[in-house]
DNA sequence: TCTTCTGAATTTTTT
DNA sequence: ATTCAGAAGA
């Protein structure tokens, strides 16, 4: 039995005639609208076996994903419907597919093949030093905006938003007399990346495109090499992103874009749904295909969230309907306080438990990571296992930043940032000291007998170790697991000093050297930290799966559970305050509650405390989102709590 | 001039 | 938990 005709008649089967008809049209472009639980992924992976069946070439396939793991995934189901092969479709993010083009072809660009990639802190450590650094010095240091700040409006003003002053205009009105100075800012930080050999996430965007636009027989060759591109998510994108998605198709039109716009939930960071809504404009002939049967949810559920969806002023309308099983009413709960709050989803969590509902099956969602802490002391005291998703990154605590940075400068010595970071921790070097000492390694060298750097390793202890270190790790031919080890080694005392919990961080680090073992390549290790950070290492109730799901609404995309509890549906805390300011954000907020609410296959439950503790104004009253206000009332069961 | 210490304030979402 | 501002200390 040939694997192929076997797969044919069950894949015809398995889909329905919407999803047939995208999967199996020859080429050009389509645009699929998949309204929440409509067999998005199924569609994209039956695509990819659809196409691999026609005889086209895997690695001539490339797919576009939101996360790399998101990409793994498909083509390991695809590899099932198909065969291996499926395997070699080129699968990553926008910008892992524009690290591999631009250390390609790094020199047509100007650039080192070496060059690192910045990760967001490094991104704001950057601006902060050039604050820091401008000359002459800024005149009002105290009313400057954040870093963050500034990071934000650089990156919509690159993504297309305008000038840096159109940007602050529009979002940070009270900054806009800083213009001219964050334009200083700017200006200072783009020459430093360009000494440091550095890329931000949006140059790998930025580069890859003037890479493509600005050399005829690069852009030929590579669009000639992916004959079919699909990109899942394409609500998420950005100008760039869909400006990078035209190039790539340049010489054949065989795009298939996949997405939903009332799930589109990344503003913040660029993201533009007006990319999905302009689709067909850039891609003239456009077959456009909509989804709308959801295999999800009952239609309990269903009802609503269509009524939640329907209040949002753009977008492709659509209506979710399922054939699916009745079930429950979904249930709004007005526990007194936060603490009744955290009681109230632990007794639910323990009655569905009791009731044969697998605690992975269950998942509690909320806007921001902070906003589960009480609940998750409650669930600590009473011992029943949680995993959290979202929040705080595993990349992003202190000790992981640490030891990556004396890796970094030993595959990238001009890294001035990384240099300071492992130069700050040395005792009686600042901020200042660290950074001259940086400046001097990344001109002249480490390796340099006379000079200020001799001078410096007798006036500060500690240096020379450091130094000796990096000598010793740059000539080190091992692998890169050794490395990590050895410098583990030397951070340990750091470490101990520091903070009072250094077994759990040093237990991190011991991880962190685990990860390294798949990995030949320093360079490879590095940018893909900066692209994929890992996930948070297992512990062991999360490792047996067994464990209630806690995560942020953006975290939970993609993702079905039998019973959705959504913690915090309060005025305050969905919408957002900041959101309040623009109506656009505040529409976001509502396809936040429509993705989260959507993530329900059997029960929905929506709680939001009466009252809230505010430090300032003590016990302060708490009105129930909004949006759920437009929901007839008939929709719910209230339950009191 | 630079570093380190202390107490106080703050926290959206993330490739 | 981290970051920030201000002040003392080297």
């Amino acid at each position: 039995m040939t694997p192929h005709t076997a797969v044919k008649h069950r894949y015809l089967e398995d889909l329905n005639p919407r999803q047939a008809e995208a999967v199996s049209i020859p080429g050009g472009p389509i645009l699929v609208i998949a309204g929440a639980g409509s067999g998005k992924t199924r569609t994209v992976v039956y695509r990819v076996a659809w196409l691999l069946e026609h005889g086209i070439d895997p690695s001539s396939i490339l797919l576009l994903t939101f996360t790399r793991k998101a990409s793994q995934e498909m083509l390991s189901r695809a590899a099932e419907l198909f065969d291996a092969r499926a395997s070699l479709v080129a699968g990553g993010t926008f910008h892992s597919i524009g690290n591999l083009l631009l250390r390609k072809y790094s020199a047509l660009i100007g650039y080192e093949p070496g060059f690192a990639i910045m990760d967001q802190a490094d991104t704001f450590d950057a601006l902060d030093h050039a604050k820091a650094n401008l000359n002459p010095p800024l005149e009002d240091a105290k009313g400057f905006p954040k870093s963050r700040t500034i990071a934000e409006v650089m990156s919509r003003s690159v993504g297309g938003a305008g000038s840096v002053a159109d940007v602050l205009e529009k979002r940070h009105p009270h900054f806009l007399g800083y213009a001219r100075e964050i334009e200083r800012v700017l200006a200072l930080y783009r020459e430093h990346k360009r000494t440091c050999n550095l890329m931000d996430y949006d140059d790998l965007l930025v580069n890859a495109i003037r890479l493509l636009e600005e050399n005829e027989h690069v852009r030929t060759k590579i669009s000639d090499q992916w004959q079919h591109i699909l990109v899942d998510e394409y609500q998420d994108t950005n100008r760039l992103q869909a400006q990078m998605v035209r190039l790539l198709a340049s010489q054949h039109d065989n795009v298939m874009v996949v997405g939903d716009d009332s799930q589109s939930i990344y503003s913040f960071r660029g993201a533009d749904f007006a990319n999905i809504l302009e689709f067909p404009d850039l891609f003239p002939g456009t077959r456009i295909i909509k989804l709308e049967e959801n295999y999800r949810s009952t239609p309990q559920i269903l009802k609503v969230t269509n009524s939640l969806i329907q209040g949002a002023t753009i977008g492709y309308p659509k209506r979710l309907f399922s054939q699916g099983a009745e079930g429950p009413l979904p249930l709004v709960v007005r526990p007194a306080t936060e603490r009744d709050q955290s009681r109230f989803v632990l007794k639910c969590i323990e009655e569905l438990y009791e009731h044969g509902v697998k605690l992975n099956e269950i998942a509690v969602l909320f806007r921001a990571g902070f906003h589960s802490f009480d609940l998750e002391g409650e669930l600590t005291r009473n011992q029943v296992p949680y995993v959290k998703y979202g929040g705080f990154k595993f990349l992003e605590s202190i000790h992981i930043k640490d030891v990556l940075s004396h890796l970094r400068v030993i595959q990238n010595p001009k890294d001035q940032l990384s240099w300071m970071r492992i130069l700050k921790l040395l005792p009686r070097i600042g901020l200042k000291t660290a950074a001259n000492l940086a400046a001097t390694i990344a001109e002249n060298g480490i390796d340099a007998t006379t000079g200020p750097l001799t001078a410096a390793t007798k006036k500060y202890s500690g240096l020379k170790d450091l130094l000796g270190l990096i000598r010793e790790l740059t000539d080190h031919r091992g692998p890169i697991s050794e490395k990590v080890e050895r410098i583990t080694e030397y951070y340990y005392p750091f470490l101990k000093e520091r903070y009072d919990n250094y077994p759990k961080r040093m237990r991190d680090l011991d991880h962190l050297a685990n990860i390294t073992a798949s990995y030949k390549s320093l360079n490879r290790f590095l940018s893909d930290m900066a692209l994929e950070p890992p996930e948070q290492e297992d512990t062991g109730m999360a490792a047996s799966g067994n464990g209630v799901v806690l995560s942020t609404i953006h975290s939970a995309k993609g993702l079905e559970w039998h019973t959705v509890i959504l913690l915090w549906a309060a005025e305050g805390k969905i919408p957002t305050p900041q959101s309040l300011l623009s109506p656009e954000d505040l529409e976001e907020e509502r396809r936040l509650l429509y993705v989260a609410t959507t993530r329900a296959k059997h029960n929905l439950v929506v709680t939001a405390p009466q009252t809230f503790f505010d430090r300032r104004m003590g016990v302060v009253p708490v009105r129930l989102s909004r949006f759920f206000e437009e929901v007839p009332t008939e929709y719910f069961r209230y339950l009191r709590f």
